[in-house]
DNA sequence: GAACACATGTAATTTGTTACATGATTAA
DNA sequence: TTAATCATGTAACAAATTACATGTGTTC
């Protein structure tokens, strides 16, 4: 799975510009992908360039001029070739468990404060994707609410083991 | 948080070899850090040249020798300059999630078969991490314990939202 | 005889980030 | 007036993957 992949994708649905796609991934997809505009630019350039998307461009009053990406057949062979191949194995790069792994090497105060600022996060994180959850469930897919299901859940799940984990910690003589 | 940055972690505690240290990537590391030979070959030459580490070289007979890496006072100093920083936000690219969310332009079949295999994944990543929890729970810090429940605990509650999930799409009209 | 575990390393390529550059409008 | 939102794009650089190259011993 490749940024082009999720693009593509995005697209399959909607034309949008590099802007919006950037939009997405901070808020729908942020749990489980994301990009930045030095990605995505150079992404979008790249595909229109290999017909699998088509540019037009839409002058705004007030704002900059957007350019409008929209799929093409060729685009959704290539979405579908993406969609019908094997799911790769998820990688995660949590900086926060590596700094708990090496916990013992910290001093205690700031052990708590990781956990405490990890709790506060989980527990937004949980809030925003049910509050997400309430406002769109209606135009959502199926897939896509267990996709939040899952956000939201893993979140509320985070937050309760870090809470034991804390009072764990709490409990310890110094 | 770079691979350097986990690497000097690890020799914190013990001397090891590359290939040692790719190990525990696939072990201890594998649901929140992982690291490829590609990567930790050179980031150990670099580092060496850089003195946070050196090299000893150890003569093994049937295997091929192995040269063990051991972090130096320059090291320690990297290392708790990284524990001491500021947490960045955690980066997970998760195939499958993005498979689900875009699951509508798939057929039910196949949906069903992501979720199967997801499920299975997760039942055998919890049970994976229960054992080793069992095995090891003595020998772990109390931050380690927080890490390793939070594998375990996460991957049950995956699979139990996933099969929420898969009872909602397998009653569905086709 | 094939494949796997052990063990290290390089090179080509891909991928991605960060920072910079530009510039209007709007809200604090 | 400062910052944020909207909007695109490039360039320098960093990071990482994949594949290749090498070689022994053991298991199937």
């Amino acid at each position: 799975m490749t940024s082009q992949d999720v693009i593509l994708g995005i697209l399959m649905k909607k034309k949008l510009a590099g802007y919006d796609i950037k939009l997405m991934f901070e808020s729908v997809f942020s749990y489980f992908y994301n990009a930045s505009f030095g990605t995505i630019y150079p992404t979008l350039g790249k595909m229109e360039k290999e017909g699998l998307i088509t540019k037009e461009n839409v002058i705004q009053d007030g704002k900059p001029n957007k350019h409008i990406y929209s799929i093409t057949e060729e685009g959704r062979k290539r979405f579908y070739d993406y969609l019908y191949s094997d799911i790769q194995a998820s990688d995660t790069k949590s900086d926060f468990m590596v700094r708990l792994y090496f916990g013992d090497l910290a001093d205690r105060g700031r052990i708590i404060q990781w956990l405490k600022n990890a709790i506060r996060r989980a527990e937004y994180t949980s809030e925003r994707l049910e509050t997400d959850y309430e406002r769109l469930k209606d135009t959502l897919t199926p897939t896509q609410i267990i996709c939040i299901r899952l956000g939201i859940e893993s979140s509320a799940n985070k937050k309760k083991v870090l809470m034991e984990g804390l009072q764990q910690i709490e409990s310890l003589e110094e």
